[in-house]
Order: C-alpha cells, then structure tokens, then sequence
DNA sequence: CTCCAGTGAGAACAGTCATTCTCACTCCAG
DNA sequence: CTGGAGTGAGAATGACTGTTCTCACTGGAG
C-alpha cells in the first residue's frame, strides 16, 4: 500500500496543512508550489488535482484558516471566561496566547492583504469576511466590535513587527476606557 | 544632450521616486528590478550603479519613504493645528487627510513587513525606527505616544482592507477615551 | 586632437516559477 | 485475465527573475 492510495480526504486536508504552515510563515509569493509539494508530501499532479492553481490554493488556504483561527479563537476565550476573567480581559488575553505562540507571525490575513500583486477579488473578499466576522464576535463578547477589530488588529501588527506582547497591553487600556466611556456616557 | 547627461542626484532621485510608486503600490516582490528601470527611465546599469542589489534598494526606498511620510504627516498635522484643531483630532484628521489620496494602500512599512521572505535585518530594523519614531512624534503632539500608535496603525490597516476611512473615527474615540481616563484617574 | 572612465541599450546567464506532460505502474470493474 | 481510469515521480515548457556582461558611444581632462 503506496502513499499513492491514501484518499482524497487525507491528502486535502495533508494539502492544507503544508499551504498552512508555508504560507503563514514565509508568505504566499515566497512559497513555490514546489514547496507546498513537499511539505504536503504529494506528487504535483494531486496538488493540481485538488487545486486548479495557486491562487486557488490560496483561496482554498485562507478559508482554511479562517475556519480554524476562529475557532481556536473562540476557545481560548471561553477557556479564560470559564476561569471567572472578565469578556475584555478573556478576548485580551486569548490574543496575548495567540501571540506567544513560536511561529507567531502576525495575522495571516492582514499579511495576505499586504502582498498586492497575487490578491485576486476572491481573496479580498475572503479577508473583509474574515474581518467583519471578528468584529461580529467580539460585539457578541463584549460589545462596540467594530472599534475593538480595530484596536487589536493594530495591536497584532505592532507584535509581529516589534516581536512583543506590549501591544496587547496599549490595546487593552483602550479598550477598557473606551468601554467606560460609553457606559458612562449612558448614565 | 542625451538621458545620459543626467547627473548622479538627479538618477538618485528618479531612480527613489520609481521605487517608491512601484513598492508602495505593488509591494516588493511583485516588482522586478526591470520594472524599476523602466520606471525610472535609467538604464539597468545605472539602477545597479546606485543601488548594489534589489535588497539594497529596498532598503534605500524605506529611509527616503520615512523622510517623506513622516515630514508629511508633521505638515498636515501642522495645518490642522493651525486651524484651530486639537492636538489630538488634528492628528486623525491628518490620517484620514492621507488615507483618501487616490494611491492610498496602507502602510508601505507595515506592507512591506508582511512580505515575510525578501526581509533582511537591515530592512526590519529600518521599520521599527519608523513606527518607534512615529509614536515619539505622537507622544509630543497628544501624550501616550506608543497606545496610540497601536491604534493607528490598526486603523490604517482595516482602512487598507475596507477602503473606508471608518476605521479612523473608531482609532479616535478610543484615543479620547484613552486620554479622557487618564486625566481623570490623575485628577 | 587623443584618451579613457563612465554610460546606455540591451543581450546573456544561471536560476526559479507555475503549470503541463510523459511514462510506467496499480487498482479495480467487467 | 483484461482494459482503462487514475496515480506518482519527475522531466519538460515557456515565461520571468536578479545580476552581469558586451559593445559602441560620449564628454571632458590632458
């Protein structure tokens, strides 16, 4: 029984994982598909087979991740709002767990956007998803989502670039006082 | 009097000014050094004469957009003072000054930084100083210099990924709010 | 005038890339 | 057992890349 005979299941989501890990972490026009060939362990023809060409894979990629970043997001938060810690300290402190990760590289989506040239509509439309549906999420957590996607996306940034979790911290006081601004503002 | 008769600051300049264009709108690796050339009018010779390598080129592309960005940005924050406007909305309204100019793509040095593969030490030390120097500068005009870098740099790219200049108002009611709490918890 | 350092125009070089093709093999339906 | 659909391994293709080289020409120094 030859590599050859594992099925199609198995070698998309073996497909995945190497466009995952290549892409996240030297960008998408550092990475041949040469190289998501080996790292997936397929031959060229079933990479051709489960993608019609690059930019597909990386439709196929960012879709990908966009469902496991969320979901893993999602757990995180919920891990700390199980411990008692308050929705913008949870939503604060998944991302400062995020970010201490090895291969952290800031966010793939902000990264993918940023590489001009290979961005089909497809793509963009994918990242404005994956965008707008943080935003949703944390309105439900803690409220005003649109002004907190804002305040963490810079703080991501500003961690990829400076290689701290400082940012996180400049975040999370904005955060904090623009919340009571506008509970006090309610009053 | 041929092309050839142009002197060597001239070369330098429209060899930076064709970098510039093409970096900043197409991002690094979209952009050949064939397409520098054409772009600057010189010939490959001459590219090669004024910068030693692509890389080197790239790093002579951040240092003069730093200069240029940042006299800019001090110069319409300048304008809005001016007028009359407080420090801190005449830093956003300076922000979305220069997010509506037609070429408008977000942050060359943030762009540039996503393009994880041609980044040498040099070019990412170069980036640092830019956004480190950028928070010195806020932390003169408004105060809390580095919170409110995070926050910017966070609008500038939701601006870059939506195209509105919404994310803008977002940055500066958590900056107000930023600097309403700590005036007030210093009362 | 005579040289020659420096130049432009573009060919040459040694890769790399995305994509397609070849060929031998393997599995299964009939 | 036979035929063919699908596969792996990897070569082939044609386009592009960064960088260097060739050759004819130039403007100014002596």
């Amino acid at each position: 029984m030859s590599a050859a005979t594992i099925n199609a299941a198995e070698a998309q989501r073996a497909l995945l994982d190497a466009a995952d890990e290549l892409f996240y972490e030297r960008g998408i026009a550092a990475v041949s598909m040469a190289d998501v060939r080996d790292a997936s362990g397929l031959s060229m023809r079933r990479v051709y087979t489960l993608a019609e060409s690059k930019a597909d894979l990386i439709a196929q990629w960012l879709r990908h991740r966009h469902l496991m970043w969320s979901s893993g997001f999602r757990d995180r938060v919920n891990g700390h709002l199980a411990e008692g810690t308050q929705p913008l300290d949870a939503v604060f402190n998944a991302l400062a767990d995020w970010m201490t990760e090895t291969n952290f590289r800031g966010c793939g989506f902000i990264n993918t956007h940023a590489e001009a040239s290979e961005l089909t509509a497809e793509h963009q439309e994918i990242i404005r998803s994956h965008k707008a549906e943080l935003a949703t999420t944390l309105d439900t957590i803690v409220g005003d989502g649109a002004a907190l996607a804002v305040l963490i996306d810079g703080a991501i940034v500003q961690a990829a670039i400076f290689r701290t979790t400082e940012p996180i911290e400049h975040a999370r006081r904005a955060a904090s006082a623009l919340l009571n601004e506008t509970s006090r503002t309610h009053d």
